[in-house]
RNA sequence: GUCCCGUUCGUCUAGCCCGGUCCAGGACACGGCCCUUUCAAGGCUGUAACACGGGUUCGAAUCCCGUACGGGACGCCA
């Protein structure tokens, strides 16, 4: 049976690194018609634990992400909050003692210090010397009778190697010598990752350990208490990071501040930032962030597009597919095709899939999308009108929020704001052309029906009959009606606004002009 | 510093294990033309890469060695 597993910690926001991870191993379980099991590595020490949960949590729903065990919705293999674990860590410590495989180290950090100290300046690699080592009651009173306090060491092996095969990197061989003695315990009874990491993945029955290659290091001391405490070994699969738009470093979410020297990655940033402000969101600088998922969540991407982006970050199929229903990715998933090397975060990519999953996205969805950005914008839409707009928006609506470009279909008539460059340029420049508006909008007035087609014909007649070209009457109509030089089909405006809300448009851009 | 790893068009990548079908395929981006009331979109079309140096071989993106560059891990963090 496989299980796999996602171990977040509760920071309060989603990395986009972590998310593509986490769907690896959702794939792979769900390819294997497995289970996939939301642990939560909190700490005793973590307030807020729920706060700090509940974006994590908000982000895998949205991306479809299911877990059949774990974070509030239990399971049998609980609890799945290390937090409640302890008493199963410190038994495992305590079992690690018992069979020789960890000691009681006494010495002070001061005197660690110096064993580093002296090995880095003999140039020679640093090994624990083992001098505070306490494995019987006696050691331990004499140490104790010093006034030492311990911490639990791993007593690692000192010659031979460490082999274990993994599904991307394959066969892996590490020398023992290469590994410390690690801290598995501190002083106050609490346990660090590496002991907790394997006592959970036993407890949960985890088959396949998918995780970033940054854990690669750690399997071999994980293997060797695995091994020790007659755990069974899980399969491992150690993926690359997610690096920066055009490097090799890690994508970290600190370093915003350098990737929005990057014309991409800052244009993503900037249209949802535009979006953010135009739908009045209370973004966090926190997590108002590409980097991070809760960003596309807000500005109205789709997740399907996200997930699809994700999947593709270092994992392909062949030389030509690109686009995966659920269905497909899950069928075609393996960790064999995953690739060794980073994989970049790629913005324009990514707006690429958003663009693709948009043009397909019916659109009920995408007015209901739309409606819950005009009213967080303060706009009282009707559906029929925002569903008109959608439509002859047509692709031009890459992300939900992009409705927002439309407002001006969706204000009073006297609170049409203007583009005031296009304004000059259409209306008040050309010495024709509030003459040429007007009595336009007269012979508009007169049309009955007021489609698009009909306003079409309506305007090709009239500058015939002036003796005029398309432009001179076209560009002062849109600014006048919608306030701005660009937008999707003119005649498709009109029609939209129809005649009553046209005609009071016209006469005031023409009283302002 | 020690150990491990990576390097294919501007970007993301396929191909590498099992050498010839690769004068390297796809996508995105970019250029040109067409279409066009603006902005998009669409159609056609084009530019563009095996990090470098040796070796093995009839033949190397693919195998071996070295160099360069980049990265990761080296915690009483997770």
């Amino acid at each position: 049976m496989v299980r796999t597993r996602f171990a977040p910690s509760p920071t309060g926001y989603l990395h986009i690194g972590s998310v593509r991870t986490a769907l690896f191993n959702w794939l792979f379980a769900r390819h294997h018609g497995g289970q996939f099991i939301l642990r939560i590595d909190d700490t005793d020490r973590q307030r807020n634990v729920a706060e700090a949960l509940a974006p994590i949590l908000s982000g895998f729903r949205w991306l479809g992400l299911d877990w059949d065990e774990g974070a509030e919705i239990g399971g049998p293999h609980g609890p799945y909050y290390q937090s409640e674990r302890l008493d199963r860590y410190q038994a495992a410590a305590a079992a690690l003692l018992d069979r020789g495989l960890a000691y009681w180290d006494y010495a002070t950090e001061d005197e660690l210090r110096a064993e580093r100290q002296e090995a880095e300046q003999a140039k020679r690699p640093y090994r624990n010397s083992r001098r505070w080592m306490a494995e019987t009651p006696d050691d331990r009173k004499r140490f104790e009778a010093e006034g030492r306090t311990y911490v639990v060491r791993l007593k690692m092996p000192r010659e031979g190697r460490c082999v274990f095969d993994d599904h991307v990197r394959g066969r892996v061989e590490v020398a023992w010598t290469e590994e410390q003695d690690h801290v598995v315990q501190r002083a106050d009874g609490t346990v660090l990752y590496n002991l907790a990491n394997i006592v959970d993945d036993e407890d949960m029955r985890i088959s396949h350990v998918i995780r970033a290659a940054e854990h690669l290091s750690n399997t071999p001391r994980q293997i060797f208490m695995l091994e020790g405490l007659g755990y069974r070994r899980p399969e491992y699969a150690h993926v690359p990071f997610v690096a920066e738009t055009g490097s090799k470093n890690k994508l970290s979410k600190r370093r915003i501040g350098e990737y929005l020297k990057n014309p991409e990655f800052r244009k993503l940033y900037q249209h949802g930032e535009a979006i953010a402000q135009a739908a009045k969101l209370e973004v966090a600088a926190e997590t108002f962030n590409p980097v991070i998922v809760d960003f596309y969540q807000q500005v109205g991407y789709l997740p399907d597009a996200i997930v699809n982006y994700l999947l593709l970050l270092g994992w392909s199929l062949d030389d030509k597919t690109e686009f995966f229903s659920r269905e497909e990715m899950i069928r075609a998933f393996s960790l064999e095709r995953v690739g060794k090397a980073p994989a970049s975060f790629d913005p324009k990519k990514l707006s690429a899939f958003e663009d693709h999953y948009m043009r397909v996205e019916p659109l009920d969805r995408k007015v209901e999308m739309a409606m819950t950005f005009l009213d967080r914008a303060g706009l009282t839409a009707d559906r029929a009108r925002v569903r008109q707009v959608i439509e002859a928006a047509g692709d031009r609506i890459k992300v939900a929020g992009d409705i927002l470009d439309y407002a001006g279909f969706f204000v009073p008539d006297d609170a049409l704001a203007f583009d005031e460059a296009a304004f000059d340029k259409r209306l008040r420049t050309p010495p024709e052309a509030k003459a040429l508006l007007q009595k336009f909008q007269a012979a508009l007035n007169a049309l009955d029906p007021y489609t698009a087609p009909a306003v079409e014909q309506r305007l090709q007649e009239f500058v015939q009959a002036e003796g005029i070209g398309h432009n001179q009457i076209i560009h002062a109509l849109r600014v006048a009606v919608t306030g701005k030089a660009v937008g999707f089909g003119l005649f498709e405006s009109l029609a939209i606004l129809g005649k009553s809300q046209c005609s009071a448009r016209i006469d005031r851009a023409l009283s302002r002009a």
